[in-house]
DNA sequence: CGGGCACTTGATAGTAATCAAGTCCGGTGG
DNA sequence: CCACCGGACTTGATTACTATCAAGTGCCCG
């Protein structure tokens, strides 16, 4: 179910490498000569990109949409790790060693990737050493947000972990609303579950209870409306 | 209550150098650059290197000891995040921009660091590329316990994450011994309650009924004997 | 508009946190 | 070397919370 999309010539690439961070050291002629390493490809959602255990020879790019990285417990349990979206990228650990995958990778959305394989990715990483330095920074990051998680996992209650995770999700994926925030969950409530280590019954109770007390609004299913964001906040900690 | 160590000369410097994996890349004069920027400091166990949040202008490699590295809440209940050990560093988020500290690190024992000022880092970034990669390579090993780690918090029972505390301290502080692998313990139980997420009565609990099962057997407060691995890893799944 | 699936809400049970005593280890001083 | 003392650890009883089980509701998509 996988396609190519380079129809339309170097403007599309273009905009895959020039959205990355990675990349943001390079000029316009060494981007063009990263663009011309890259391989496209596009998911539906529920298509899985990568299985936990794989071969991946290449690092991933997410143009367009968005995926959540997760790993599967042998009773069946599933424990989201990552939310990709455009600009992120994952598969950093196959470009230097021979790993396999830590985690399967899911389109949450229809997802166009971006593919530059190892071999390529070495010989960029050795023409321009910045992008190794800019790497560095980009897992800097992702180590912040895992050691928040686990601190979160660690010691917050319920409540201050689902606050944390709406607060996560408004800086994401949040747009400003006459009475607050906006954000589209990336999530339904089982993967929201899932990427706090708690069940989907507990989540909707506590999301309930935080739009009892007027801290947000729940807009359908698939949207949260912040009304209160220092009171979120407040509960985090 | 730190002191300079510098009194024997380049021996010394070097071993604190050559110990590391990210200066791996570099020849004897290299690194012996790289030791001439280098300041050494000691500590004594439960002494304070750095508060979270406090500035660090300097890469930390610890060189002789090992060290804690965690987040208090405010009501009091600490995290930890990470164990670091000899070769081991940190305060690399600090190197390219100007963070504070994410955690707290404690001394474990008497530790003997190392400190690299981020100016003289960058510059040997600039010189010797490879580091950058390295450097990534390491924290590509970092994600990966981390997210074992929320795995373990998300998925695991109780007593598998007290089972995959005590495997990985037996990788890591582990030696043979003819009845199992005698492991000396980074943390008593208080601490490795704060490392999994528990209390610690729970660990003392769930240690006894592994000691009961014949799979551990606990030497005082500081050691354990692993008897049966293979039923440890079992536990874990 | 209708059906299916996700979500919510309620009742119950199980598990770990908390509270509370003891016990043991290890270090110190005689 | 032994006795003692304090802190760490263990164990038990109770409480609190969340998972689980179960039923109903409502959203969303065709």
């Amino acid at each position: 179910m996988q396609k190519n999309l380079c129809d339309c010539g170097i403007c599309e690439h273009k905009l895959c490498a020039e959205r990355v961070t990675i990349f943001s050291s390079l000029d316009n002629q060494e981007l063009s000569k990263v663009v011309s390493l890259i391989m496209h490809r596009e998911y539906h959602k529920g298509e899985i990109v990568v299985f936990e255990g794989e071969a991946l020879d290449s690092l991933v790019i997410i143009n367009e949409g968005q995926v959540k990285a997760f790993r599967t417990t042998q009773d069946g349990r599933e424990q989201i790790l990552h939310i990709f979206s455009e600009g992120d990228f994952f598969g950093e650990r196959n470009l230097l060693r021979d790993h396999t995958s830590p985690y399967s990778v899911e389109a949450l959305d229809r997802t166009h990737i971006c593919l530059i394989h190892k071999r390529d990715f070495q010989q960029l990483v050795r023409d321009y050493p910045d992008i190794a330095v800019k790497i560095m920074e980009v897992l800097c990051e992702r180590l912040d947000r895992l050691e928040n998680t686990i601190e979160a996992m660690g010691t917050r209650t319920v409540e201050a972990r689902v606050s944390a995770v709406l607060l996560e999700f408004a800086e994401k994926y949040g747009t400003d609303h006459c009475k607050g925030t906006l954000i589209s969950l990336p999530l339904n409530r089982e993967g929201i579950a899932q990427y706090i280590g708690l069940t989907r019954e507990t989540v909707s109770r506590k999301m309930s209870q935080l739009q009892d007390e007027g801290i947000i609004q729940m807009i359908g299913n698939k949207k949260v409306l912040v009304l209160d964001r220092p009171a979120l906040e407040k509960s985090i900690q």
